[in-house]
DNA sequence: AGTCTATTACGAAAAAAATCGTAGTATGAT
DNA sequence: ATCATACTACGATTTTTTTCGTAATAGACT
């Protein structure tokens, strides 16, 4: 089976982090995580999340007066897409590009950088044992 | 002055994409590039490059009996400002989550990684000496 | 001059996405 | 039972983006 095509919209992928980051939850939830960058109202967000149920992006169940939201695109898999088409649009398919950039303008602390480091390493050893 | 806010559509990327890769290009050229990837009719590629000259996007002077379209925005400030969205939607602001995933999921070469542990190791060296 | 061709201008339509008002419904409190 | 509250459902509207048909224009060719 071919991995269906997901293409959230901005709307759509916002809600989705939310839904990501803090498991299942309600529109009332997610409208308020919303509400903290921009605003906008709680019938657009239960509407966008009405829509996303359809496109079998969510699933709902009703719990007393209230739905439960939950993603039912997994996280890895649709960011690694959507990382994917960036990747291709804007680096013309080059990972290392995109990284270098990356690297090159944000702020990452040692750490962080620490352990990209150690994650080359590790896919640099697996090559080479690969290899042989 | 505030650096303008650089929003371009999905169709307006693909664009400006062709015009930083081959330079200033007509409306045929940029057209029949689109037209390797996908489907699109000349008059659409015209109206889209139009617009974006009325937004600031492009630039365009006659020659001869066409118009040769050049970007306005430039290159790596659009693709940061990008990048920046596309890290703090998708993984909540940190570039080094983002790096993680994309050198986990990409093929990358053995020259490219080496690269960017290169760049890592100037970060890391620069932040050591500011530190003193 | 008349015809062919390549291009632009213009406007409209279609498609996609985001927004929200209003009405209906169910639960819990009084 | 009545009222207040908190949701949901539905439909409509607005905005944004994409698409393209048609007509006007200007060289090039004969």
């Amino acid at each position: 089976m071919k991995p269906q095509k997901i293409k959230p919209t901005e709307a759509e992928l916002e809600i989705l982090q939310i839904l990501w980051t803090y498991g299942p939850s309600t529109v009332r939830f997610v409208n308020d995580k919303l509400k903290s960058e921009r605003n906008v109202g709680y019938t657009t967000t239960l509407k966008v999340m009405q829509i996303m149920t359809e496109k079998g992006m969510l699933d709902r169940y009703k719990d007393a007066r209230t739905h439960i939201y939950s993603a039912l695109v997994e996280e890895k898999a649709t960011k690694n897409q959507l990382l994917d088409k960036f990747v291709s649009t804007l680096f013309g398919g080059s990972a290392s590009g995109m990284v270098l950039q990356a690297l090159g303008n944000h702020k990452c602390s040692t750490e962080e950088l620490e352990e990209i480091k150690k994650l080359i390493e590790c896919i640099e050893k697996q090559a080479d044992h690969e290899s042989k």
